[in-house]
RNA sequence: CGGGGUGUAGCGCAGUUGGCUAGCGCGCCACGUUCGGGACGUGGAGGCCGAUGGUUCGAGUCCAUUCACCCCGACCA
């Protein structure tokens, strides 16, 4: 392959740049790129169907690897009775001041006829809470459904809505509704809940770094950031181009907190009365938030070639229709034999854009290989072959290109991620003190791995002061005598401290 | 819930101390020339100036009220 350096002239001209304003370039990547709007109701978002294209490929391989671990889809109600979410103590207090209730069933026409109402005849006799998290409507169900250890275990997953009432929201990132997975895991020991636990932490993890591209940290929360009713909350977490941290999955061994509060037993093979032991796990469509901000740059998007709706776009440069004919010709050869070997391709002959403003139209969506054809390609049996992550064109000959351009997919899949790892691995910076902690986490950002007493009052303190939190305590993370960087006080490892999304 | 913004054409915006027919860029429509990095020319269509109420001979502009959304914080996946 005939490589050319990357054209420095490329800019596009209505994206913000990052580092004039990340918050902005992120909105307007997600707006101009077509994944997703904003709609009539405050925090909720309308996800476009190029945005939900990337969730659904998501959604096919996250899909896979839950059956293939033994898992089964079911579907739970959206509306919780409101007196479910009590059972639970330090549940209710996790999701109470965000839960949207349902107060009534009817509306009726105004005295004047002029408007609608709420009937307040149609009062419901308890409120309905619009699921915030199912495990109360689920843990409801099992209870009916377990007997004895010959019923276990159960290993349910739902994709689903959810409605958390944030104050503040981010489109991808925190909106007030939003889609994920959630699943739901019953079983007869202690081990083999913690083993199911673990085991959705890993998935998560090879799915975020096998399909998406981006590099992430297995850890386990400490207690001030464990999930509502969990005895154990693991994560992965990942690192965004703005030095920020990002939760992209949690597992959560629930130990046996939702058996108690829904009265869930069984017979054990000893033959006695024990409670179930529960896991739950999700993602969420944040995950294409972190997907957008992990790898895209200040021209788009940049999509990993596994999750990209379309991996590959062919733009025809024709002066003429007899020009084009004979491009479209060739063009839709080229089509078939890439499809022939699975890979998506698009073939953009509208002749209402310019070839110019679709090269830059793709590249702001991402899309990882363009081939461009023209007259001078039809002399030579060749393509222009442009991609995404790297920006550089090579000349590539016709024969052999199905081949050629199945490797490149490839080696983007592989790039991305090695690029996404780099710099992870530049930004996690061990720190000795609090003066140097707080240096580096304005000057630098990143993870800042540094030693911490263990208790919630330091870590709060900090979160105070400094607006990091600590993200998490990496499995298998090595045993290393010092002194917490606030308190002085001894600790036995470093754990993981940034400012995070 | 606090602080800050913004609401004028599909999108992005301008609109002066109140002034007559509300503009500009992009996009859209038609025709022609173009087509290897967001083409150009000519012509054209498109407005309840967020809503309500006031002041005034006259309001996009001033006053009051209100609604909505965005951004920054506290809270969170």
């Amino acid at each position: 392959m005939n490589q050319q350096a990357p054209n420095k002239e490329i800019t596009s001209k209505s994206i913000t740049r990052r580092e004039d304003d990340y918050s902005q370039w992120y909105n307007d990547l997600v707006i101009k790129g077509g994944l997703a709007d904003y709609s009539a109701v405050r925090g909720c978002m309308v996800i476009r169907p190029y945005g939900f294209a990337i969730w659904e490929k998501m959604q096919s391989a996250l899909d896979k690897m839950f059956k293939d671990t033994g898992h089964s889809n079911a579907y739970f109600p959206l509306f919780i009775p409101k007196s479910f979410l009590s059972r639970e103590a330090a549940h209710v207090e996790g999701f109470a001041k965000e839960c949207a209730v349902v107060t009534h069933y009817r509306l009726k026409t105004s005295a004047d006829g002029k408007e609608v109402v709420v009937d307040p005849e149609a009062k419901l006799e308890e409120e309905l809470i619009v699921r915030p998290t199912s495990e109360t409507i689920i843990w409801n169900s099992y209870k009916s459904w377990i007997r004895s250890y010959r019923d276990l275990p159960i290993l349910i997953n739902q994709w689903a809505n959810i409605v958390r009432w944030e104050m503040r929201t981010r489109l991808f990132l925190r909106t007030t509704e939003f889609l994920w997975q959630e699943g739901h895991t019953a079983h007869a020991t202690r081990d083999e809940a913690m083993e199911e636990a673990t085991k959705m932490l890993h998935v998560y993890a090879q799915f975020a770094e096998e399909w998406m591209g981006v590099p992430v940290i297995k850890g386990v929360k400490s207690a001030n950031e464990r999930f509502a009713g969990a005895e154990e909350t693991f994560c992965i977490e990942a690192l965004v181009q703005d030095g920020k941290a990002i939760q992209a999955g949690t597992s959560h061994f629930l130990g046996q907190n939702f058996a108690r509060a829904f009265d869930v037993t069984f017979t054990n093979k000893e033959n006695q009365v024990d409670f179930v032991w529960a896991t739950s796990w999700g993602v969420s469509t944040r995950l294409i938030g972190t997907l957008i901000m992990a790898h895209s740059d200040d021209n788009g998007l940049v999509l990993p070639p596994k999750l990209a709706p379309i991996q590959v776009v062919i733009v025809p440069i024709a002066k003429n229709e007899e020009q084009l004919k004979l491009i479209d010709e060739k063009a839709l050869l080229i089509k078939s034999s890439l499809e022939a070997k699975g890979i998506t391709v698009k073939y953009d002959n509208d002749d209402k854009q310019k070839p110019g403003w679709k090269f830059a139209e793709y590249e702001m969506k991402g899309i990882p290989i363009r081939i461009a054809i023209g007259p001078r390609d039809l002399q030579n049996n060749s393509v222009e072959v442009a991609r995404r992550d790297t920006l550089s064109k090579s000349i590539v000959s016709l024969d052999g290109l199905s081949e050629t351009v199945a490797g490149l997919l490839e080696e983007i899949q592989q790039n991305i991620y090695a690029r996404a790892l780099a710099f992870r691995e530049q930004h996690i910076t061990p720190v000795d003190s609090y003066d140097q902690f707080k240096k580096l986490l304005d000057e630098k950002g990143g993870f800042m791995s540094a030693h911490w007493d263990g208790t919630t009052e330091t870590e709060l303190a900090i979160k105070e002061e400094t607006k990091a939190t600590i993200r998490c305590i990496p499995l298998n993370n090595p045993n290393e005598e010092g002194k917490c960087i606030y308190s002085g006080k001894p600790s036995k490892q470093r754990v993981l401290f940034a400012r995070a999304y």
